[in-house]
DNA sequence: TGGCAGAATAATGTGCACATTATGATTTCA
DNA sequence: TGAAATCATAATGTGCACATTATTCTGCCA
């Protein structure tokens, strides 16, 4: 590239960082559209050349899904998709039961005015999505109505990793029944939790959440094996490190 | 996890991933001996130099750090040591809240026998450390209290979500002041809710678990500016990559 | 035919060299 | 003298080539 030595200053990092969180996304996305099945090996060069980006790339980006626990690499082997035990997932969501209701509890006993307001918006929106058949907006909104409760508690650490714990136990939907992800109980539940703690009832809240959590992992025990495996050119057809569709 | 159902012979990896975690813990050892100031870079050439390896092992060393929430950087510019603010120290304090809380209770609602024994001998451990006064393996063992509370639940992700969390609180103290590490009242507390437990009482082994962290955010929070800087090899003196004294 | 050993091939791991960027020192001009 | 611009140095980021390791293929032999 002709490199004019004149960069005067805050240039927007012509494409390093940006390009490695594009990577990033794209594996992750691959992975969340249930494209890739468990137990798939992620190799290096193909994934390189499907992305059109150098090896290095993919290998951070590996390694970064592989810290955060996305994927599961074997020394000198290889990355591999997890295969995630309905057993593991149970855990999961044991963590988020311990979490959350004591979330909504702490919201019942405390929440601000705009803070109610929030909560009275997204059961809107999720309505909303409802009578539109949105399914995917609705899945979209399904899943923010828990991160609301937590960012509603003013603790970022908080929010950050009820985040993580949310996207890792819908994982499994992904990898399993992507097609039977969005007509989960939801809104009904979300709209019942939202009344409970503007009525300030701790217990009440508390166990609304309880259940709407053990109902969520009791459907998702329902599951079925995976069908046959897909290639990697395929899984990531239509999408690219460099845009975003 | 992939099918390897070959498996010649297990070679101890010449030094392929064991020197990896041997960077990588020097670094955490000498954070955790609160060698290293907040604020300071971690400068890769000076790291390679000390710790005798190459820099690009520093350097996937510290990209796993970074990732892990240990340290925190800027790209162009560096790895630097977290200035931990204490309104976050706060707020991890408060997700050990929400969850060691849900932890007794559920001890309180169902712990096998093995897991009393398990309990009554901890608690012993720490009386006996006490009255020999070492105060370096009473320290260990109060943090390990609180990872046998999860580990008794059975749910292997919570064990390690909490060891996180308990590491990234008790990295507050190193930084700020190591020497005062070792006298909090935690044996009298670990104690007193390991009673509550046996006696199956979930509200009271609640509260006491609420006050026992309250008490350690509010003891943390008593807290001094640090000392001086130190210079990178003075930080690591003692400290190597290769032998773990 | 079935299994096993060895070679060929492909993928992972790592050190090195170089480009890019930040930082500190020095000079120049008002 | 002071401040801004320029140059020099050091650190970070990245692509490439090669070594090591795993996997697949092929031929051999019982």
């Amino acid at each position: 590239m002709a490199q004019a030595h004149k960069k005067t200053k805050t240039r927007p990092l012509k494409g390093d960082v940006a390009m490695d969180r594009a990577v990033y996304d794209a594996i992750r996305r691959a992975m969340l559209m249930g494209r890739l099945l468990p137990g798939t090996k992620l190799r290096e060069p193909a994934l390189a050349r499907v992305l059109k980006v150098s090896r290095e790339r993919v290998r951070k980006a590996l390694h970064r899904l592989v810290h955060e626990g996305w994927l599961e690499a074997v020394p000198n082997r290889g990355t591999f998709m997890p295969v995630l035990t309905i057993e593991e997932v149970r855990e999961i969501y044991d963590i988020r039961t311990m979490l959350e209701t004591a979330i909504v509890q702490r919201l019942c006993a405390e929440h601000s005015a705009p803070a109610a307001l929030r909560l009275k918006a997204h059961v809107s929106e999720e309505r909303q999505a409802v009578r539109a058949d949105d399914r995917g907006r609705l899945f979209g909104l399904s899943g923010e109505f828990h991160i609301l409760l937590a960012e509603l508690c003013g603790n970022e650490q908080l929010s950050m990793l009820l985040r993580g714990l949310l996207t890792r136990s819908t994982m499994h939907f992904s990898l399993s029944a992507p097609e039977r992800f969005h007509n989960c109980a939801g809104p009904h539940d979300h709209a019942d939790i939202v009344r409970a703690i503007l009525a300030r009832d701790a217990k009440k809240a508390a166990k609304l959440m309880l259940d709407h959590l053990l109902g969520l992992v009791e459907w998702q025990s329902a599951w079925r094996p995976p069908p046959d495996p897909v290639a990697l050119e395929e899984a990531f057809r239509g999408i690219s490190a460099k845009r975003q569709a």
